[in-house]
DNA sequence: TCGTCAAATGTAAGCGCTTACATTGCTAGG
DNA sequence: CCTAGCAATGTAAGCGCTTACATTTGACGA
């Protein structure tokens, strides 16, 4: 990077010079290559090699009114939530030449909606959003623009856009069954900020009506809310612990939460789940490697991800309305969870 | 998304119809505010709301010759280890207004060619990479396009461009000489894939200087490469294990394998750090959460991210060649490093 | 041999925006 | 009262590409 200025960037019309050819032919060799005939391609594509041309894509978009894009905007990447599941479905994509735009929104309905409407002005002709609830005039400006648009991380029918994911609600509601199962009574519950995140607040509410059917009185639920984060989760434990009366489970919306929750347990000096059993949600790898295992819900990403990623593609190129799909979770039993000591 | 096509996107002109002015107005209301007076510039931003308007990336991008735009390539999204530094990162760009766009290689020189040349189109005003070494037929082409480069995650002044980041040698020697200092003779290695890979390179070099200068042979080393994941380390692990004489302690190249090796030592029953010591690099949140706590390099990834945005932006903006900056690590000791059983 | 038609290629009109330059309408000094 | 000079705005030329349409070429059937 010493060099002063630098030389001009190629454009089509000089390998068309270099070729010999016009335009149009250079282009056509670059996007439908079998309506040139052979000779001229080789010509043209040799042209293309000696000057490392690269077609400028701001003027193919322009030109062509499509950008081989899609936009993706998660609430965070700072870590493996998103990760996996965003990482397959950008596999996905690339095996049909599409590029993905990814931008994190740190779980910002404001900052979603900045996001959002920057990869459509950027031209993405399709987008992948996390979570079904968001202004309906979001919504609208979508549709209005025409630009396809798919949310994963739930499923739910009644959604303005095809959902594919899994029922948050339900999936809790396996895991809190088995969790009174134990026979735990007192449950405290670190969750993510539900204003505005639909997966926290099925999440919470399947607890509730778990404790409901079972006869506990869900009003009896110790609740903290927190950002997200592992020290948030320490924190949200910590406070959970000096309620009364002390919940003997403490169920948190993900594993990440999780994770800091059963650090500060063990810091306090508690045993898990001796003292106290912890959950979570999602099953990363987090759970697996902490000790005990963490209990938790699988949810199947990369599926999920790959999913995503097929049906986005044909709304987009055969402009079909799409199709959400409901994916299974399973609940996963480690270490962390046992039942309440006597 | 359930109506027919959709209405026509406004453009720059049907703003300035509904305002009453040209074309050159709206454009200057919206790029140079105040070349413009109050009043027009009201009835401008009006229109513009009424209309939803937002322009059009690739037809600004192509009148104006940039995009505002920087382009990153790391090497994978599925974990902690790049995102933090890439969070920084994003968070300063957006402060100044700029967009980040990311794309992964998996840690492949090919893709990540690729990577750089659809950024390049794409008009990014300047990239992001990780690591120093890569042929320098593309660092040629990244200098005729006049593209200005950074590199993070390695300091080396005879790079060709700027590198912001850590001397992955003398860090890992750090450690390493703990290690010994500790008693080890037999030392275990899993290491990522060195092939390509500058900061693997550096950090296996680094134990074996270590041992040189304490009098061990540097070739009763016992390396293992892998690629990378917690699954893999695991595996690796195993093998290490395997081998005459059995090492007493197994060092990792990140932490993301030491926590698979400590997972793995822990099925085969091995007690960390009694049998077997066992150290990471990095210092990701796993790093603290597993048990025992791993023994690692802490890397300031946050400053890192957030230097290395102040550095671009200033080459992209003013035009100069951009400074490297050397950060400092430092050993964390935790839990899993103890001296070799007698 | 000529006309027909399809394949190969060329011509040129935009796509939506920025910006150099031209124009207009004031203000203020002479 | 004229005019230089400046601020506000308008005019129009591209930016690099795609693609509808026009042209050329050559193979083939009659």
């Amino acid at each position: 990077m010493t060099a002063p200025p630098t030389e001009r960037t190629p454009t089509l019309a000089d390998v068309a010079r270099r070729a010999g050819v016009s335009t149009a032919t250079v282009s056509r060799c670059l996007n439908t290559p079998d309506r040139v005939i052979e000779e001229t391609r080789n010509r043209v594509l040799q042209a293309v090699r000696d000057l490392g041309y690269s077609p400028n894509f701001g003027a193919r978009a322009l030109a062509a009114k499509r950008t081989n894009t899609i936009g993706a905007v998660i609430p965070t990447m700072e870590n493996a939530i998103f990760a996996r599941g965003l990482q397959a479905f950008q596999e996905e994509l690339r095996l049909k030449g599409i590029t993905l735009l990814v931008a994190s929104s740190s779980y910002r309905a404001d900052l979603e909606e900045e996001q959002i409407r920057t990869l459509v002005a950027r031209g993405a002709d399709g987008l992948f959003l996390i979570g079904a609830h968001r202004d309906p005039a979001l919504y609208d400006f979508l549709n209005r623009r025409g630009i396809p648009t798919l949310v994963a991380w739930v499923h739910d029918p009644n959604a303005p856009v095809p959902t594919i994911g899994f029922d948050n609600h339900s999936a809790m509601l396996d895991l809190a069954r088995r969790v009174i199962a134990d026979g735990h009574r007192h449950i405290g519950v670190i969750s993510a900020e539900q204003a505005g995140n639909d997966r926290a607040r099925a999440r919470v509410a399947a607890i509730r009506a778990a404790m409901d059917e079972a006869g506990l009185d869900p009003d009896a639920l110790s609740l903290v809310e927190t950002a997200y984060g592992i020290d948030e989760g320490a924190a949200a434990f910590e406070a959970l612990m000096q309620r009364t009366p002390r919940p003997t489970v403490v169920m948190c919306g993900n594993d990440v939460l999780a994770v800091g929750a059963m650090g500060r347990a063990k810091e306090m000096g508690y045993d898990v789940p001796g003292d106290v059993s912890i959950t979570g949600f999602d099953d990363i790898e987090l759970a697996k490697v902490c000790s005990p295992g963490l209990t938790t819900v699988h949810v199947p990403h990369r599926q999920m991800g790959t999913r995503a990623a097929r049906a986005l593609i044909s709304m987009v190129s055969e402009g079909t309305p799409g199709q959400g799909q409901r994916l299974d979770t399973r609940v996963v039993l480690r270490g962390s969870l046992g039942p309440p000591r006597a």
